[in-house]
DNA sequence: ACAAAAGTGTTCTCCATACACCCATGG
DNA sequence: CCATGGGTGTATGGAGAACACTTTTGT
């Protein structure tokens, strides 16, 4: 895939979307013991941005996010979370926008709507790593994994969205349990306790662990995964989505 | 006090007002042993909402949410938090703003800009409700405190506000320790526990709810207090604010 | 002296930690 | 058979729940 779109009607002034509200997504995945997240690459700039867009008239903010969550994994059905809105006046910059906008052949008139202060919604996402599609907008030529650990500087404020997304991520992760979304439908114990441990950027006791996750009540034991390697077999668990409670 | 004041300019349509953005205050106080929240009634209409007010194009989210509490509570230095943004399409309602303005001797154009669609970000604060001054702002007649168990039905989406700003105190009443801001500077262990009480919906236990107090470190005995009953007069107790953590 | 409320101590249980021990697998 | 990793059991310590006991105050 990894074909850029059509040209949004989103980048012209145009009445049908809200004024001065933006959204700005961080989608997490898991790969290799390392939690990820997307972000777009802006042609023949070097910059780095978090996927994000605006907010249509007749469109509520979830909606628009998940609206472009879709567009750049190609899944749908994607477990998400408002966390923060941003507002400092100073967020913004005319001279980043200008920038990408030249280096994609275009330019902006001094009125050009998105000159006008933004406020941004920050919802963070958590998906199935293995099945996304990273797809760029319009005006990036790249949507790329990119390890927490070594995230570029990005324009404007987002690596502040960034780190309170992350934030957000731990401090939610026992009470939301939403852990098991960033794995695919089965996984392994050991799978999971990496998850906790790179989301909880500390070790945990292996065994503990074991007990701590079965004992939710929440895991299902299915077959044993065949690895090739020297050793026990892991069980496969799938997670228990809970009952729709009434 | 308790006098409105002078008619506020964000009730014409004014250039020097973000478009489409509100902040509503769900300000919470504690006494007779009961929560309470400020409520705006307007003018001739029974009409109850949360305090609230719109964003200059030069002021942050913060900025706007104190200054609207600083008009509404007479309070400097307020405990505020961001806890969520409120955007569905069907959130405001017409012809309740035109009830409003005309209850007030106003009338609004066709195409005023209260009638735009609004996002509306929640704040929640927490005041100390001895020193607080309640104070309506121009289009209401009353701002009064309302306990918590009898919130009377609020225009718009104010209801669904109050339960999440009550939903988000309870679950952050532990990590962020903020009860303490809705006490006078001291206090009885009785009164920590009462708030307690109140904030979770559930009796404690007094005495390991003082051992747990105490060894969190981060209160202070002074003096007893003499309350002239009879029975063993309490120590009072002041919180010893967490040092600036560098 | 008594009632009422504040403060402290004791016991029990539960859970997190740490670590020891067995089990399965492929080389 | 042995190294490796998976699964289970056991001892310990600390926090919370439940409750008993002591202390202080005004009537």
């Amino acid at each position: 895939m990894n074909k850029p779109q059509d040209f949004p009607e989103s980048w012209h002034p145009k009445p049908d979307l809200l004024p001065g509200i933006s959204v700005d997504c961080v989608i997490f995945g898991f790969h290799d013991g390392q939690l990820k997240i997307l972000l777009l690459e802006y042609k023949n700039t070097g910059l780095f941005a978090l996927p994000g867009g605006f907010v249509q008239k007749n469109e509520d903010l979830d909606t628009a996010a998940r609206r472009m969550l879709e567009d750049r994994t190609a899944l749908s059905k994607i477990y998400l979370e408002q966390f923060y809105t941003f507002s400092t006046t100073s967020r913004r910059n005319d001279e980043t926008h200008r920038t990408i906008a030249t280096a994609s052949g275009r330019t902006l008139e001094a009125d050009h709507f998105i000159f006008n202060r933004f406020i941004s919604v920050g919802y963070y996402a958590l998906v199935d790593f293995s099945t996304v599609v990273p797809t760029p907008d319009a005006i990036s030529d790249s949507c790329n994994w990119h390890d927490i650990s070594s995230i570029p500087q990005l324009i404007f404020d987002h690596n502040l969205i960034v780190n309170k997304a992350l934030d957000t991520l731990r401090f939610m992760l026992d009470s939301k349990l939403n852990g098991f979304n960033l794995l695919p439908p089965t996984f392994t114990m050991n799978e999971l306790q990496q998850l906790y441990e790179t989301i909880l950027g500390k070790k945990l006791v292996r065994s503990n662990f074991q007990r701590k996750m079965l004992s939710l009540g929440i895991l299902q034991r299915l077959d044993k995964k065949q690895t090739g390697a020297a050793n026990k077999a892991p069980y496969l668990y799938c997670f228990i989505k809970p009952q729709t409670t009434l």
